[in-house]
DNA sequence: CATGAATGAGACTTCATTCAT
DNA sequence: TATGAATGAAGTCTCATTCAT
């Protein structure tokens, strides 16, 4: 009975959105094993499907991964938005805006063991995909630079940078929170303690 | 009789190290094209041996890539010891200090459009191999701060960070230079950057 | 009750002889792209059903083409039936008949880049039938060669031929204005340069 | 003993032209099943290599299936030189040069069920590789009948064709010998046929 | 040591056919 | 009847590894 409801359930769900348990499936076993030691098999498998069924959503494994990366880069996206919305003070705003784009993606992808290759498997396609929401979220960071310029609080020019050079500097370096974090928990304190490192070299002399 | 000298030749410049020559061409494919585009056969004919002789020096595949990483971790750690023996400023022994690593690493492979699968190949490997690498690397790090501290040109504690704490995070900030950078110019501009920026952040504040 | 009307409507249009749809899409796509290249999946489309509805009127692939050659021997007869019945001097009736077969089958099948295969796709069903068929077909010829003969225009014994050697060299002969050529005014000519040629080979000698 | 002879032989020949092996047997089994039911694994199969074995000698199996093309063109290639190097007369000669082509080809091709699939397969390639073989066939073909009418034994005006229709005429009429052949003896019993008739045409009118 | 022909597991993809709706 | 998502067998091709010479 319980197990008649589930099959329903996943029948329901199944032929509504096939298509969503595949990438999921995907992503996860990519996390794992990485693009390439995954076979369009084991996909097939782990989202109980046959293998002729991924490429009835999917026209290759290759479609299949951009698939996923442009899921990744609207979620990134979006985060980037809701928190140039939110009115935070010029720290708190840049940890927020790089932990919703470094965070997000360390969360979906860098934590798994085969992050280099998932980001390296089609590096062109990346940047057709990443390129746009990497281009927003740098604005959205040396927005909030500039602003921090404006009350007062920073001055990247003590520091020998141009608002650009410290923008990119900042960035760069957030970048290093990933390099060897063990968990989330721990990629967010790296990360905290980057930005706030950063942003006291940016601070005016006295 | 001639031939039996050139076979001799031959061998004393090609048979002696036949093994440095397939690494070379080894790390000259993976750096192009990666670890799994790059085939046994590609390498062998780089190397100009037969297939067969790739498997009297390297037992697979794997050992080849890992033989390449153990060779590379040798050099940092070379580069390593002879930074610490010259005598440098704090800001410049640390910039030195993660040239030596990142730096070379770079050069090596990250500078490669197929870094990411590189390093990826074999995580648990590298762990192995440049554990021992990074450990020293990073008390080298740890103990050119503690002697800015000393000289009263550093203090963590203002930035609320212990020694470790600034240690880890200043590396890892440094990672990031990585991120980016299109060329080993780049990459040495941003890490300096990173550097100068982290350091001022480190510094005792007024 | 309107779309009630509506699909009575499209049943009435292609519900009625949705059967002579498929095959008309499938013979074209047969033509342009052979058997095996032409997928069930093509031949819905262009037919406008969905690709279970191929398996309500036939059985399998191979029915449906099994289907398409059959009407194909229908007209093949047909127009035999109707040049038997007009009357025509010797060389234009045989001429007509050969072209009724011949002909017909090249703008049908012949013209195609792909005849080959479709000829060849299922020999053994071509054989069930075009038996018959061939067996009218040859059987009309003959008797135009006698006629010829009692009419005193032919005479193969002079050419060392029986009637019925004579008549298969003659279609065989004739089969042949398919080999090189390019259309069917091409395939016309050489149809009537053979015939002529080898009823010229058939009068009586001097 | 005999059974080690054979393996050592096997081995010899093995070593050697695996190549024509794999040829041999691909033809075969084109011949006997078609092109594209027979798989690569019935060729490694009934050529007693391994799969992989097949991409070593072949890129493709299309070209697999060209290099068998090229070796048939080669063959008749020859046939036809060695034709025209004998002595013969008119009838002789033509009959011959059409056996040398359209025998030799039935011989290895058109006596299969799959003759038509074979010859359809890749008709852009047969263009290249048989479009030499087919002129120099023609132009032997043209050469034998002028000889024929420079003797007074043929005169094609007297039937309405230029020397060049009356070539084409006759190949053309040759070729349908292929049609309805139910065995080589059967297949030379039509050619002979048709070439009489077709000559007895051509001859001077009285 | 050196060679390179041979191997065969395994990867991606296609498509005729089925079946629940 | 009609639909079209789903199936899975089968096909082509790659490549790390072995082994007889």
């Amino acid at each position: 009975m319980a197990a008649r409801v589930n099959e329903e359930t996943a029948m329901k769900a199944g032929g509504a959105d096939k298509r969503a348990l595949i990438l999921d499936a995907a992503l996860d076993l990519f996390r794992h094993y990485g693009y390439r030691r995954t076979s369009m098999e084991d996909i097939a498998r782990a989202a109980n499907v046959a293998k002729g069924t991924l490429y009835i959503y999917f026209k290759s494994k290759d479609e299949l991964f951009e698939a996923l990366a442009r899921q990744l880069a609207e979620r990134v996206e979006a985060n980037l938005k809701s928190v140039a919305e939110r009115g935070l003070g010029t720290e708190a705003k840049i940890l927020a805006l790089l932990d919703a784009k470094l965070g997000f993606m360390y969360r979906w992808i860098l934590s798994s063991p085969h992050a280099a290759e998932l980001l390296d498997s089609k590096v062109e396609l990346s940047e057709d995909i990443f390129g746009p929401v990497d281009k927003s979220f740098r604005s959205s960071v040396a927005r909030a630079l500039k602003d921090g310029v404006r009350e007062g609080e920073l001055d990247p020019k003590s520091a020998g940078l141009s608002l650009e050079s410290a923008t990119d500097t900042l960035i760069a370096a957030a970048y290093g929170a990933e390099s060897g974090a063990v968990d989330e928990a721990d990629f967010r304190d790296r990360l905290a303690r980057i930005v706030r490192l950063s942003l006291r070299g940016l601070r005016k002399s006295a």
